[in-house]
DNA sequence: TCTTGACGTGTAGCAGGCTACACATTATAA
DNA sequence: TTATAATGTGTAGCCTGCTACACGTCAAGA
């Protein structure tokens, strides 16, 4: 059978790294990507617009609204309007998250330890690499001669450092 | 700013995987699971039970139900009760479907070839031992001295031929 | 100044993923 | 045979992701 290739083992390695993730970070009432947004925010200083944390997270902006409100309810950030544009929503860090914040780099480097354990580091830099080729290769609208869709395809942020 | 490891990498390539495969399948009112399911039922000659598409997936038995009442819905599978053992809800593929898969495949083999278009046998076969050895890693709960939570961790699921 | 467009955010509704709980059916052991 | 365990499915409720639409605010041009 011709249906697990390497593009479904992807896939199933995304998935056991999130459950992973999600288990070490449970007993902080953590998610992945909200553990992301703390990172984030810890990165820059404590506060971002709401737009800004859906370019880091690369996620739509509906998404965004929902992890901010559920972190927002569970305490983890606090939003006001920037009084400067008052399209803005700054997104801050409570001092509860920031207090989390070490923990969970720690727990990240662990995870990262964890899963190339046995790894060379030129075994990661190829595995890196491949990974990078894959993601322009799936990003280039070029090579693809199936379906002419308008979708998202062309989206510009191709600028990202990946 | 040490947040964009390999692992959120692995995230973004499936997560524009998924975009991709979703894209080209959305003219037949398909998701990528869906397809998969679709692919499976093609193999095991037009039906299964939940719990087989269940372990096939690799997802929740919830997960299932929902995805086969909407393909129910619209008219991919149809299901009923196994007169052996009333347990079992046998899904099975409708007409329509079956005439769809052939087009799957296709799409399928021209996914994989976008993806590794560059790509040596040699080096797709490295990144294949590469993500074996990562799912495994996350797999072994011994490397794991931080959070011995009783998760699903110890699943025996692994006879997967990953 | 006023209009028009760009921009950031919010809401509705959906799909796919999960855990926890409930329930019917079958298998097994006492 | 009958009680108990295992098995397959269903339901509730949650989080993450999406698209489509709506709305307020700011910027730029007429």
């Amino acid at each position: 059978m011709e249906v697990r290739k390497t593009g479904y083992l992807l896939k199933l390695v995304v998935e056991r790294l999130r459950v992973d993730v999600d288990a070490g970070l449970k007993q902080h009432n953590l998610t992945w990507v909200q553990s992301r947004l703390i990172g984030f925010l810890a990165y820059r200083g404590g506060q971002a617009t709401q737009k800004e944390l859906e370019r880091f997270l690369e996620v739509s902006h509906p998404t965004v609204v929902g992890i901010v409100s559920r972190m927002e309810q569970n305490g983890f950030v606090e939003c006001r309007t920037d009084r400067l544009d008052r399209r803005n929503k700054l997104v801050s860090l409570t001092r509860n998250a920031s207090e989390v914040s070490a923990c969970l780099e720690k727990a990240m480097q662990e995870q990262d330890r964890r899963m190339f354990a046995g790894f060379t580091e030129g075994e990661r830099d190829q595995m890196d690499a491949f990974l990078s080729r894959i993601y322009h290769n799936l990003s280039s609208p070029a090579l693809r001669p199936q379906s002419p869709t308008t979708m998202n395809t062309g989206d510009n942020n191709d600028q990202n450092t990946i």
